[in-house]
DNA sequence: TAGGGGAACTTGTACAAACAAGCGAGCACC
DNA sequence: GGTGCTCGCTTGTTTGTACAAGTTCCCCTA
């Protein structure tokens, strides 16, 4: 059972991606929207506000709302799973462990994941065909024999183990930054030594907000980049219109 | 006059930040929130969005709700500018303008700002006395002028064109990778050609979707990350894949 | 013609009420 | 002991109403 705003919000949506409401326009107004869906406006401004999260639109009082984008911009799990990602866009894509052992954590991990052990991955992912990825992986204790237990081919590491343990990872926090390419990642890459690579390090939690692994995935530059659009809306600016007349 | 909801929200936050509420703990349900701020159940769900939307709090049906994170995230201000980034955090900066001048648009800048001529500013920027960040900025000509008339140290772009024109940076899209410098990255930054360099290239637009700027920014390794929390329900960053034609 | 004043429209905020759906703890039963 | 079920609590969805605040555009006036 999907929810009246979902539903509204996907027609929205679709609309825009199919060129309805070209990027610039005018969305209808919440009492159209509202009286074409047979839906209150409390529901519709929940339907609107998902586009607008999504960045697909912008919104401010008193003013019809306007198109900003019209691309998909999608979701956490295509954030969080290399596997999702590359399926959800079409790509050819592989993984493979290179290495595998518990250890006991470094002091990040330690503080992050609360483990006294924890298990240490090294895998390496391509995208058609081409060496992209390599990705260092410190699973908290709890979830190890799951991970273990997977073949080392696994193409999608965060759906297996949903299948096999119900494991859902609800939220992430993600570091994004450029580090040269040390010796091992030059290796595996198949580039030089000091060559840019795109870090994202993360760590992911369960939704009860127990940590699971911690992780720091290092692209190959030119391989990948990450998108956000974003608006003021969230983050309101503090001055406001009236400084106009005064100001200079 | 602020809204109910966001003084509710800014307790909320408050609360977290300082630790009466630590990471992993239960928030009060909104049934004890709303008796306590005496406020509609409807207002303070809008505020604990507001957190949520923030990467703060989780939130799942049936469950109170949990504590995430107890660090504000980027806001757009901060990812927009680096004047008020920096000054948020306390950094001593500064900024100058290495190159100005007219020129016709590339075939992106041509269809991404839809003008006949642009207005292309190179700038240097730094952090604590250390250059960090150099600025390539294409300005639509309508506000060319505008930008023209700013001293060329001037510390705060965004701010400037505000207090002059009221201009206003209401939506961004931004594209985050990684990239080798240039001979030129390389002499305006002090640091080695091919150096891994964060760049983010952003388009930014007016709160009526008129473009404004396009740009495209590099900071030398080890200075500056970009961070983002996010969650399964909602969230603002995405991957894309590489050979980016920005915006295509 | 330029500018001011409104009126109509549109989004934002707040309250109240009701039901749906998921979670967790405790209880009864095997 | 453990398994399953029920019940209360909590969050999610939807509707309705009222008012506040900002935008847009037309008309009237100087």
């Amino acid at each position: 059972m999907v929810a009246r705003y979902e539903r509204i919000a996907d027609d929205l949506r679709e609309e825009i991606l199919a060129g309805v409401h070209p990027v610039g326009a005018q969305l209808p107004s919440e009492a159209e929207l509202a009286a074409r869906h047979r839906a209150a406006r409390g529901t519709v401004r929940q339907a609107v506000a998902v586009l607008v999260a999504e960045g697909l639109v912008g919104s401010r009082q008193g003013a019809r709302r306007i198109v900003l984008g019209n691309a998909r911009s999608q979701s956490f799990a295509e954030l969080h799973s290399f596997a999702q990602w590359a399926r959800a866009n079409g790509y050819r894509f592989g993984g493979q462990v290179i290495l595998q052992r518990r250890r006991p954590p470094s002091a990040v991990e330690a503080a992050r994941l609360g483990a006294e052990e924890v298990l240490d991955v090294l895998r390496i992912r391509s995208l058609e065909g081409e060496p992209v990825l390599v990705e260092r992986t410190a699973y908290a204790s709890w979830i190890a024999a799951a991970v273990e237990a997977l073949p080392p081919d696994c193409e999608s590491v965060t759906e297996a183990l949903y299948d096999s343990s119900g494991l859902v990872f609800a939220y992430g926090e993600h570091l994004i930054d450029a580090v040269p390419a040390g010796a091992q990642d030059a290796r595996l890459l198949g580039i030089r030594r000091g060559s840019p690579l795109l870090r994202q390090r993360r760590v992911t939690t369960t939704y009860e907000g127990r940590p699971v692994e911690c992780s720091d995935d290092r692209y190959r530059a030119g391989s990948v980049a990450f998108s956000i659009r974003n608006s003021l809306v969230a983050n309101p600016l503090v001055r406001r219109a009236g400084d106009l007349h005064f100001g200079a």
